[in-house]
RNA sequence: GGCUACGUAGCUCAGCUGGUUAGAGCACGGCACUCAUAAUGCCGGGGUCCCCUGUUCAAAUCAGGGCGUAGCCA
C-alpha cells in the first residue's frame, strides 16, 4: 500500500492582503480542506500550502495612504489571514507570501527560461499617465464618461450603464481617481508574453481532463478566437518583484502570484515541513499530482497563463484545477448594509466554525454553480442533521452503555448486515469525496444516520431495559448503534475534525482512518458521553449579522493593526485615541468561561502550569500559564476560568499554547478570574 | 453586445446519456414513543418541473426562441 502511496500537493487561490477574510474565501479554503483532509484520512502523502499574494498597485497606494511600508501592511494581514484560517480548522502545512525570497527566486527563474526560449518581447505602450502621482494608471485608477453611452463616472475597462467594454484612453473627460489630475497618454515599454506561441498546448491541456467540463467550455471561447500577448509588466513606481535586467520594470501581480504556490511549497520542504523535494512535486516528469482550487473569477490566470508559463519553462502543468462558484448570502451578493458581508472573524465570534464548515460541504459540488448561504436553511439544517441525528445516535445510546455496563461494549455484532451496509457506504463515498461532490457524499452519511436511528428505534433498548433477563440485549443494540456512529463519525471527518476527535475521546480510540470504517469496536470501554455539539443558537446568528453592520468598511482594522505593527514609524499622533477603544475592538477578544480539566506542572519551566481547558462548544485547549508561582495544580482541576480564546496560537518549548488564562497581578500575588460557579464552559464572556 | 452557466414542492436541493403515478431533507398536519441536546419513528397534504414552439410513440430531461438570475470578456 504504502508503495503506491500518492503525493499531491493542494492549493487554495492566494488571499490578497489587502483586506480580512470573509466567508467567501472560506468557502474555497474549507471546500480545499475537506478534500485535503479526506486524502489524508485515506493515507495519502497530501500537502496543503498557501500563501498571501502581497504584491501590486493597491497595495502600495493603500501602504501610502496609511503611512506605512507595504512590507509591515502585508506582514501584517498576513498574520490576521492565518490566524482567521486556523480557526475555522484549515490544515494548512504552509501559509506562505508572494513577496518572500523563495517566490522572487521562482519569479526570476521562470522569466529567464521564457525569455531564453523566445517568449518574451518588448513593445512600446500607449497609457494613460497621472502627471502629479508620477504613474501609470491601470483601468480601475480612471473614471470617465462612457465613450459609447456618455454615462458619467465609469471606469476605465467597461461601462456598468451599457455595459460597453473599451480602452481606457477611449474614456471621455478621463479623470485620475487618485488625485483627481486628467491623465496624459505617455508610452513605455512592457514586456510581453507570447501566449500566441502556445495555443496547440493549451487546447490540448483544456481539454486533458484537468477541467471541469464548463470550465473547458468557457476557456474554448478564448481559444477560438485566439489568444493576445500577455502583458506582464507594470512601471515604477510599484510594489513587486523587479525584472531582471531592468531599473523600473516590475513583474505585474499576476504572474509572480500563482508562482506563489511553487515558493509556499519550496518553503515548506526548506523548513523540513514535508517528506518530498521540491523537484518531486515541479519537475517536468513527476509523477505527483498538483490540485489548485480556485473561484471563477481567476480561472483564465489558472487555466491559460499559469500552464502555459509553467509548461514553457519547463516545469510540470497542474494536474487538475478545481472551480468553485460564488458565495451568496440568502440569495444575494453579499452587502455590508445588510451585514450579509460576513468577515471570518465576525462570523467565529458567534458561531462554531464547524457549523459552517459541515453547510458548505452540505451544499458543494463539483460545478462552477454559485452556493448560497441561506441563513434560515443553515441553522435548520445544522441543527437536524448534526445534532438531532448523529450525536442524537451517540447521546441515546451511550447512556445504556454505562448504566447497567461499566460503559463496556459488547463483543459482537447484533445484525451484520445492518453493519455491513454501513461499512460498505466507504466505497461509494470515496469517489465522491474525490471528485469534490460533498453534497452527494453527505446526502449519503445522514441516509445512513436516518438509519442508525430507525434500527434504535425499532429495537427499543430503553424498553428492553425494564425487562429483566434482557440487559444483554440492550447492550447489543446500543453497541451496534455506537459502531454505527463511529462509521458515520469517520465519514464526516474531512468536514468535522474536531468534533470527530472529541468523539475519538469518547469512544477512547486512536485518531480514526478511513479504514475503520470497516472495523468493529467490541469489548471496549468507552468515557461518559459529553455534548459533542450544540445546536445553532439562531440569536447568535442574528447578532452575527448586526455585528456585521456595525463593521466598519474593513478599513478600519487594517489601519491600526497595520501602524501598530511597526512602532514608531506612525505619521499621526493617535496615542489619544489608542488609551480609548471602541466596543469594535472590545469584541474582537473572543473571551469564554473554560473549565479546567487537568493542570500540570511542566518540566524545565519553574513559571508556567499547563492547564487542560474544556471550552464548550469550542472543545478542549491547552494553555500554558505563568501562574505557577501562586497555584498548586492539584487546586485548579475542576474550576472554572476565563479564556482568550481566540489569541493565536503561540508554539512554546513545551508545546503550543492555544489562548490565555485571565488573572490579576504579577509576580507571587496572581489572582486568576473566575466566572459564577453557574456559568457553563464555552459561554462567550461580555 | 458576445459568451458560459443556472431557473424543479413554502425553503435548500437531487433527478446521468429522453421511458411506468416527478424525488430527498427541512418546514407543515396527524399518530406513536419518551432512551436521547423538545431529539427519534410511522403516516400524510403540497409541484402548469420559468414561458412558447418544435423533434419523438414518449421530454423536467433533446433543439430553437423568449423571460429572469449570476459571472466572464485578459
Amino acid at each position: 500500500m504504502a508503495a503506491s502511496r500518492r503525493i499531491i500537493y493542494v492549493t487554495s487561490a492566494l488571499p490578497y492582503a489587502n483586506g480580512d477574510l470573509h466567508i467567501g474565501h472560506l468557502l474555497e479554503q474549507i471546500q480545499t480542506d475537506i478534500w485535503v483532509r479526506y486524502q489524508r484520512l485515506r493515507g495519502e502523502l497530501c500537502l496543503y500550502g498557501c500563501a498571501d499574494d502581497g504584491h501590486g498597485s493597491p497595495m502600495m497606494l493603500k501602504a501610502e495612504q496609511l503611512g506605512v511600508t507595504p512590507e509591515a501592511l502585508i506582514a501584517d494581514m498576513k498574520e490576521r489571514h492565518e490566524r482567521d484560517s486556523q480557526d475555522f480548522l484549515i490544515s494548512h502545512d504552509v501559509y506562505h507570501t508572494t513577496h518572500s525570497d523563495e517566490n522572487r527566486h521562482y519569479a526570476e527563474t521562470i522569466f529567464e527560461r521564457l525569455s531564453a526560449a523566445g517568449y518574451i518581447y518588448t513593445e512600446r505602450v500607449e497609457q494613460l499617465f497621472d502627471p502629479e502621482k508620477k504613474m501609470f494608471l491601470a483601468d480601475r485608477f480612471l473614471k470617465g464618461n462612457c465613450p459609447r453611452c456618455g454615462a458619467d463616472d465609469q471606469y476605465g475597462d467597461n461601462c456598468e450603464k451599457c455595459g460597453a467594454t473599451y480602452e481606457a484612453n477611449e474614456l471621455v473627460n478621463p479623470r485620475s481617481i487618485l488625485s483627481g489630475a486628467t491623465p496624459e497618454l505617455r508610452t513605455s515599454t512592457h514586456y510581453f508574453f507570447d501566449l500566441p506561441k502556445l495555443q496547440g498546448f493549451l487546447e490540448q491541456w483544456t481539454t486533458s481532463g484537468t477541467l471541469q467540463n464548463e470550465v473547458a467550455n468557457k476557456i474554448r471561447e478564448w481559444l477560438t478566437a485566439g489568444l493576445q500577448a500577455w502583458d506582464i509588466s507594470r512601471d515604477a513606481p510599484y510594489f513587486g518583484f523587479l525584472i531582471p535586467g531592468t531599473e523600473d520594470k516590475y513583474f505585474y501581480v499576476w504572474l509572480d502570484a500563482p508562482i506563489g504556490y511553487m515558493a509556499a511549497l519550496e518553503h515548506l520542504v526548506a523548513k523540513g515541513g514535508a517528506p518530498v523535494t521540491f523537484e518531486q512535486i515541479w519537475a517536468p516528469d513527476s509523477t505527483a499530482e498538483v490540485h489548485h482550487f480556485i473561484g471563477k473569477d481567476i480561472v483564465n490566470f489558472h487555466t491559460l497563463f499559469w500552464p502555459a508559463m509553467l509548461h514553457a519553462a519547463g516545469y510540470r502543468t497542474p494536474t487538475k484545477v478545481h472551480t468553485h462558484g460564488f458565495l451568496t448570502v440568502d440569495g444575494t451578493k453579499m452587502s455590508k448594509t445588510r451585514g450579509t458581508f460576513i468577515n471570518a472573524r465576525t462570523y467565529l465570534n458567534h458561531l462554531d466554525p464547524e457549523y459552517l464548515r459541515y453547510y458548505f460541504a452540505a451544499k458543494l459540488g463539483p460545478t462552477t454553480d454559485d452556493i448560497d448561504l441561506s441563513l434560515d436553511d443553515f441553522v435548520a439544517r445544522v441543527n437536524s442533521d448534526l445534532v438531532g441525528k448523529v450525536v442524537n445516535i451517540a447521546s441515546r445510546c451511550a447512556g445504556f452503555i454505562h448504566k447497567g455496563h461499566d460503559g463496556m461494549l459488547a463483543a459482537d455484532c447484533a445484525d451484520t448486515e445492518l453493519w455491513q451496509a454501513f461499512a460498505d457506504t466507504g466505497e461509494r463515498l470515496a469517489p465522491l469525496f474525490e471528485s469534490g461532490e460533498f453534497n452527494k457524499a453527505v446526502r449519503e452519511i445522514m441516509a445512513l444516520a436516518d438509519r442508525a436511528n430507525q434500527y434504535i428505534d425499532t429495537h427499543k433498548p430503553w424498553a428492553l431495559a425494564k425487562e429483566p433477563g434482557r440487559e444483554a440485549e440492550v447492550q447489543a443494540v446500543c453497541t451496534l448503534g455506537l459502531n454505527l456512529f463511529r462509521v458515520l463519525m469517520v465519514y464526516l471527518k474531512p468536514i468535522l475534525p474536531r468534533m470527530a476527535q472529541q468523539a475519538e475521546a469518547f469512544l477512547r480510540v486512536e485518531p480514526l482512518q478511513w479504514s475503520d470504517a470497516a472495523s468493529w469496536l467490541g469489548g471496549h470501554a468507552i468515557a461518559p458521553f459529553a455534548a459533542l455539539k450544540q445546536r445553532v443558537d439562531p440569536k447568535a446568528v442574528a447578532a452575527m449579522i448586526e455585528a456585521g453592520k456595525a463593521q466598519e468598511p474593513a478599513k478600519e482594522p487594517v489601519k491600526e493593526a497595520a501602524t501598530a505593527a511597526i512602532p514608531g514609524q506612525s505619521p499621526l499622533p493617535r496615542e489619544d485615541e489608542a488609551a480609548v477603544i471602541g466596543i469594535d475592538d472590545f469584541t474582537k477578544v473572543d473571551l469564554r468561561v473554560a473549565r479546567v480539566i487537568e493542570a500540570s506542572r511542566v518540566d524545565g519551566a519553574d513559571k508556567l502550569l499547563q492547564l487542560r481547558l474544556d471550552v464548550g462548544e469550542l472543545g478542549e485547549r491547552t494553555v500554558f500559564s505563568g501562574i505557577r508561582s501562586a497555584y498548586e495544580p492539584e487546586a485548579l482541576t475542576g474550576r472554572l476560568v476565563v479564556l482568550v480564546a481566540n489569541l493565536a496560537p503561540r508554539k512554546m518549548r513545551f508545546g503550543t499554547s492555544e489562548g490565555m488564562v485571565l488573572a490579576a497581578g504579577e509576580g507571587k500575588d496572581i489572582f486568576l478570574v473566575a466566572p459564577d460557579p453557574d456559568a457553563q464552559p464555552g459561554m462567550p464572556v461580555r
